[in-house]
DNA sequence: CGAATGACGCACT
DNA sequence: CAGTGCGCCATTC
């Protein structure tokens, strides 16, 4: 095992916590493995997944709640499988964003709504 | 090594 | 909210 294909267990193992009904962004993701900054890498790696992948990927979107996935059909229609609202290419991270309670409280999110 | 690319993120206009 | 510019970093040519 090389160290990158430690660092993408990680991000693998990260995304795979996400519960149903939440999503997280990819620098949220980029920082809980570890990889603070890299959140280009986190979005990478999910473009490696294999097809058949039973990673919660669809969980992944931007820091400002936009759908970034070519995929945006697929992505959306799996949200919304799990309760998500989602607008367009649009989702409420006020609402849906995942917070592990890792996170300081005094994130500046309050210009969601 | 240099240039270009990408499922990103933040600041500015 | 839309558009642009810069920083970031691994991968590809």
């Amino acid at each position: 095992m090389s160290l990158k294909n430690q660092q993408i267990e990680r991000v693998v193992q990260v995304i795979s916590k996400i519960p149903s009904g939440s999503v997280a962004t990819y620098g949220q993701v980029a920082e809980m493995a570890n990889l603070n900054g890299r959140a280009r890498w986190v979005g990478r790696i999910l473009s490696q997944l294999p097809v058949g992948t039973r990673l919660p990927w669809h969980r992944v979107i931007s820091s400002s709640g936009r759908i970034t996935n070519p995929n945006i059909e697929e992505q959306r229609n799996r949200l919304r499988q799990e309760g998500v609202t989602v607008r367009e290419d649009r989702v409420s991270l006020k609402r849906f964003r995942w917070n592990p309670a890792h996170l300081p409280d005094g994130l500046p999110r309050s210009s969601e709504g």
